[in-house]
DNA sequence: GCCAACGTTGGC
DNA sequence: GCCAACGTTGGC
């Protein structure tokens, strides 16, 4: 099982829309970033676990836990004219674009806030402590645990 | 295939 | 709203 930090704007989706969502799980859409679509479409399995991070918020941070219920299918919203996400370059023969399906676990006991992660230095390898703007990224068993014990 | 211009992300 | 960092585009 491997572990994974997805960034949501909560303004347009939060950890509390996953959480009230029909069976508390949503498609994981709009990824339009190469290497994030990659983890998405290759390496995400069904029951890897995945925090959820707010970005472009008042408080920034990890809030919670979800679990991978669906391996990745092409992002519906490149084939709709009518969505932001709409791409003019992907086909139904060549889908550009990836989402997975995830289910609400459970929310953090605290917020753990960027500024704590970051000041960590036991969290070694989470690609947030660089100038990372990936909106899904790898999180290592040890940075994981790190961040669990920091909500404590 | 280089690289300048441009657009987007995301913390503050 | 600002702006630094970085990804993408497009001319050559």
């Amino acid at each position: 099982m491997s572990y994974w930090l997805f960034k949501t704007e909560p303004d347009a989706f939060s950890i509390d829309d996953l959480k009230n969502a029909p069976n508390q799980t949503t498609l994981w859409e709009g990824v339009r970033n190469y290497q994030a679509r990659n983890f998405i479409r290759d390496d995400i399995k069904l029951g890897d676990q995945v925090m959820i991070y707010h970005s472009s918020c008042k408080l920034v941070g990890v809030v919670g836990i979800a679990t991978v219920t669906c391996e990745a299918y092409p992002d519906p919203t490149q084939f709709d004219l009518s969505s932001d996400y709409y791409d003019a370059k992907a086909t139904n023969d060549k889908p550009r674009w990836f989402v997975v399906e995830v289910t609400y676990k459970s929310h953090l006991n605290k917020l753990v806030s960027l500024k704590n992660i970051k000041a960590n230095n036991a969290i070694t390898e989470l690609a947030l402590k660089k100038a990372g703007r990936l909106s899904v990224m790898p999180v290592t068993k040890n940075d994981w645990n790190e961040i669990i014990a920091m909500s404590n």
